[in-house]
DNA sequence: CAGAATGATACCCGCATGGTATCATTAACC
DNA sequence: GGTTAATGATACCATGCGGGTATCATTCTG
């Protein structure tokens, strides 16, 4: 039962270096040693978080990522649907047998009501608390 | 981020299954069908439930699983420490690193609450809220 | 003793996760 | 314009784990 797996991690990590440098753009090779992660996996990062929408990408000499929105804009919830997929805790494994039975009903209407909850909290974590 | 494996979710569905059955014992054979899960699967989960103590079982002719407590006092939470191992979301995967970087620091504090909430609530489900 | 049930364990398999490698593209700077 | 520094795109690998099966041992009833 992992919150956030290190995709996640590793993108908070940079969204929050880039948070506080005070650059226009700041390059993958700045950020990897203080992420502590390799090239080549934080670039695969950025570019889904750049897909997103949620940075800007300079291609070229002197180029690198930039925060597209500002960091209070920017919240945990987010980046757990694009890193991990959508957040769906109550994924029904019966298909439509599981309707037959009541007792599975009530749980899913239980997990529905704690998934909702937690994902108010996971939205109200922003990039700017982090920084 | 499935906050419940299939584990769960059959062992759920077969304690629910006993709780409404009045009778000593129920057998893997007269669950499998309503569970609807094979035998030998639910066996296996039946018997990780055996040895944490939320069900006794009876070897032999006309022997089974049956609730070694009431339906209230088994929480969703047992299953899940049971059947998915210890509750952690919260699961530092930088080791002592971690801690060199304040904004990751931030991160895992505020996991830790999101966490402790989900734990209260997954606490709060019984067997009886299911049966 | 036979049959019905659980106990214990070993095995299998597909797939998601975590991570690497490679080539293409773009822009800055000399 | 060529070199270099950066991202874009994609393919590949590998390993653990979740989900599931099979087999034999053990225990109890009748």
């Amino acid at each position: 039962m992992k919150l956030i797996n290190r995709d996640v991690d590793y993108a908070a990590r940079a969204l929050t270096f880039m948070a506080r440098a005070n650059k226009p753009t700041v390059s993958v090779a700045q950020m990897q040693e203080q992420v502590g992660v390799s090239g080549p996996f934080l670039r695969k990062i950025m570019q889904k978080l750049h897909k997103a929408g949620i940075v800007h990408a300079v291609k070229g000499k002197g180029g690198g990522f930039a925060m597209a929105r500002n960091p209070d804009k920017v919240t945990l919830k987010q980046l757990m649907e694009v890193l991990q997929g959508p957040l769906r805790l109550n994924d029904c494994v019966f298909g439509e047998k599981i309707c037959q039975r009541h007792a599975a009903c009530v749980l899913r209407h239980k997990i529905a009501g704690i998934e909702s909850r937690l994902l108010a909290e996971v939205a109200a974590v922003t990039i700017k608390d982090l920084a």
